[in-house]
DNA sequence: AATGAATGAGCATTCATTCAT
DNA sequence: TATGAATGAATGCTCATTCAT
């Protein structure tokens, strides 16, 4: 087996292990599946990859920078002359409608931090820069709350399998940018539906 | 070795999938380590759980179960004439400083549904139940919109490792049960957290 | 494959085992190799021994058994009658001209538990034993003495190579045997070579 | 990375791989484990020592001057007016007061002779030095015999965990150095330690 | 002369699952 | 009905060694 000079290997090693994650889930993630998928030696995984967790690390910061383009190729964001709420309710359904599995992937792998340390940096800088973004267009609160629904609806979407409305996420959007009502958090039904 | 008589042992191997899972992630969770954690042979795991599909089915009902209750037990939920914001924020603020590693492991049974089919009736089941009690205290949209801010703020929690803040997320919740605002979406900061 | 039906597997693991230590030297060492000359699964060995401790433990308290017997065989070690230090010169003689990768292996074995914890309640066991069998026939601290120059000189006939002479190893467990001299400790030769 | 001029780097791997055996053993020697020790890149220590074993003997030649020293530094052993039983007494007593690991580490590589031909030589050399000093206290066969004392009591030390005790040790040393009793070795008790 | 990259072999261990009892 | 024994597959990881630069 000739050796091969190859100076792209540790990106497409990278590029495989998110494509195993995409198509088996973080479980089946493993220095031979991605190997494989790559199509590597299961040794210059390991020689690039020391541990499955720096892998995971690439992986998730490669998977952020994607979803951060395609939030940043949102001119409507930063615009202060749109319509925020209509623009990431627009956003997440762009996000949904795509490829499912990528839409999974890095939603897994973002949750993945929940129980891998080595994950949780990159998974709250992840955070952390989406709503830096959003200040820029109201306040910080506010972009922590828009954030925080961002993240709970898409859960709902993903789990319960329930169609993603869009009309819905903006109005769910527009609430919180509302700020808080001065007489109406006793639970009265609020508009349309 | 005694064949033991133990009608209990069915449910003791759900106890301790459940230590096992929080103790070490559902990475950890194999038939193996719940037969050492319940003390009970290995056979007899995979006597009462033919796969660790049924296994984790089971665990994460009863930990929803488990979850049910601490709703169910905030009265204020259901009546009608407490500040529904303010209770939804002290649930929150109640299980998040609870047990770190119950909090962790009901969310982490509770995500692993997105790739787990087997697991999906039970975590939509969970949510669904939860959108229904909130549906009596304001209409349905609302509540689906509730659930989904609870489940974001409590992500990022976890995640970030953020602390929880109970004022922000009762002004939130409040701005989401206040309804859309007729002139406020384009992005003007909404006052204080 | 067909499931074999194989009480006396444990045995033939362990017995494999020695036999491995003995070509290889415990740097040889593994499940596989074992599995390998015992001509079982890997998974069997596994199964029997979880770890490669459990296994060299086993693996020596067999070889120390061998040597006991040995000993034991020697009737003149507990009979008063006979000279001590000829009975020990000859066992040491028959035990260093048998089988050598025998006595390499149980040295080797012997020698391991410097290193490995798990080892040292075996190898401190076969010393006490010993010990406790030359003390019948002499004081505690003698026995002990006689057990440290036997250790010592198969050592240096192991490591060194040089041919074991009886006659000096008789002489030598004599001496320790004889008893301190009043007035001889001064460095002077002392007596035949 | 600036190609290191390091004249001394020869030496620095040596003495990281006595560091590295110290603290992990010789199952844990690797030409990996040794250049993280020292600090040089992998390549550095195949292309000083292209074998293993070449490292080893280095380090073992290091270890054995080291003790070497410790011996040539008692001036007693060499001063024919001295009482050399308590002499050599001091010195075991001395070295294995001294930081254990060094102890351990020394005799783990001088036994790893045992099943390393490379080492043999090294090994032997050692051994015939010591016997060779002491011989000129008393005769050649004497010598022997205390060095095999001398091993074995260390052997004694180290397997089982007994404290080591001077006063004893100096005991067997003088019976030794007596020379053999006329009329005592049936096996008599000879007196306390 | 020196070294980063590379790789195939091997390791201890864990595992889900099967099967004879 | 339970369960101990068994096993083939897989895992993360370490390694000595080679080779192109």
């Amino acid at each position: 087996m000739p050796r091969r000079y190859d100076p792209e290997r540790r990106q497409r090693i990278v590029d495989a292990a998110i494509r195993v994650v995409g198509a088996k889930g973080i479980a089946g993630l493993s220095h031979r599946s991605v190997a494989a998928e790559a199509d590597v030696p299961l040794g210059s995984t390991t020689y690039h990859f020391a541990t499955l967790d720096e892998l995971m690390v690439a992986a998730l910061r490669q998977a952020g920078e994607g979803f951060a383009e395609a939030v940043a190729s949102r001119g409507g964001l930063t615009d202060p002359d749109t319509d925020l709420a209509a623009d990431l309710a627009a956003l997440l359904g762009e996000w949904l409608a795509g490829d499912p599995t990528g839409v999974e992937l890095e939603y897994e792998l973002y949750l993945a931090a929940l129980r891998r340390p080595a994950l949780r940096p990159v998974a709250a800088e992840w955070s952390r820069d989406l709503t830096a973004l959003l200040a820029r267009r109201t306040d910080t609160v506010t972009a922590r709350a828009l954030v925080a629904v961002l993240y709970g609806m898409c859960l709902q979407v993903l789990l319960t399998g329930a169609a993603y409305e869009e009309r819905y996420a903006r109005d769910v959007f527009a609430r919180v940018l509302a700020g808080p009502a001065r007489a109406a958090s006793r639970g009265e039904p609020a508009g349309e539906a």
